[in-house]
DNA sequence: CCCCAAGAGTTGACGTGTCAACTCTACCTT
DNA sequence: AAGGTAGAGTTGACACGTCAACTCTTGGGG
């Protein structure tokens, strides 16, 4: 538990930066070229069949109540729809509205060229291996599963 | 603007979900040895010494008025102080209580050894060098300053 | 059959961030 | 010196997330 020196934090400081400035970036595009959040962004390309909000939010890896706030707001402005199991089964499940598809494709395609553009375009191989070995290293170390 | 292949998506799916993780478990470590969110370790190792608030939001690089909102809480907590300049100044300068200082200096230590524990320590050398080129590049991308 | 324990979903209180509008002071112009 | 204007700081309305408490249904034991 040794302290870090200051080649560290300079190390460290500008890669959050980085970080900071690259989710800033994209925020901002869906916000810009769709009128989404990011959230509204996950939400809308995950909803691909009706499904329960439990199932959804076990697949964003969200808390159940995030989900529930967040369906209330887009259900407001028209993206998802709340309905009726009928059947036995008596429970609400969601679905995306027409609108809400259409938003999905348009934000997909948008996203993607913006991820491009600022990320991957600029990427150079040695970068992008060293890249996804860490990122699968730290997944596998802090969540096991 | 070409789309991305999956096996692009995969590739960035997996440097987000690390990215996330990462910032979440930094963040619950500084809750639990501290008590502390990230927002306010950010402040506490900021303010060094008696500062206005516009020059406290340019160093953090956020907005005045977030500044202002977090110091009203931190204020209520005992945490920084809100003074009068003196002089002929007039205006209203900031500075950390002692027990912001204190706190401070714990958060400090306990942020490094995380840090350490989290990321250093299982850098390689090439993974470290590839993620620093990427993060100077990126930056002076997006904010050519 | 009745009760009640478990699970799904919602709601409310609160902390936090953004945006726009507001206050207040200092300085500049005439 | 009076007025106006720019900058600093605050405030309020709202979006978003977390936590805990709540409702409602379901599916058993007695």
């Amino acid at each position: 538990m040794a302290d870090m020196s200051p080649e560290d934090w300079a190390f460290w400081d500008t890669w959050m930066c980085a970080q900071r400035l690259l989710v800033r970036e994209l925020d901002r595009g869906l916000q810009r070229d769709c009128g989404i959040s990011k959230a509204e962004y996950s939400v809308l390309v995950t909803v691909r069949r009706p499904m329960r909000v439990g199932e959804l939010a076990d697949a964003l890896g969200w808390e159940k109540s995030r989900v529930s706030h967040l369906l209330t707001r887009m259900e407001k402005r028209g993206l998802v729809a709340r309905t009726e199991d009928g059947a036995g089964g008596r429970r609400t499940s969601i679905e995306l509205t027409a609108e809400g598809r259409r938003l999905a494709a348009g934000a997909t395609r948008a996203h993607a060229g913006n991820v491009r553009r600022l990320v991957l375009d600029a990427l150079t191989p040695a970068q992008a291996e060293a890249i996804r070995s860490w990122s699968e290293e730290l997944v596998e170390r802090i969540e096991p599963s």
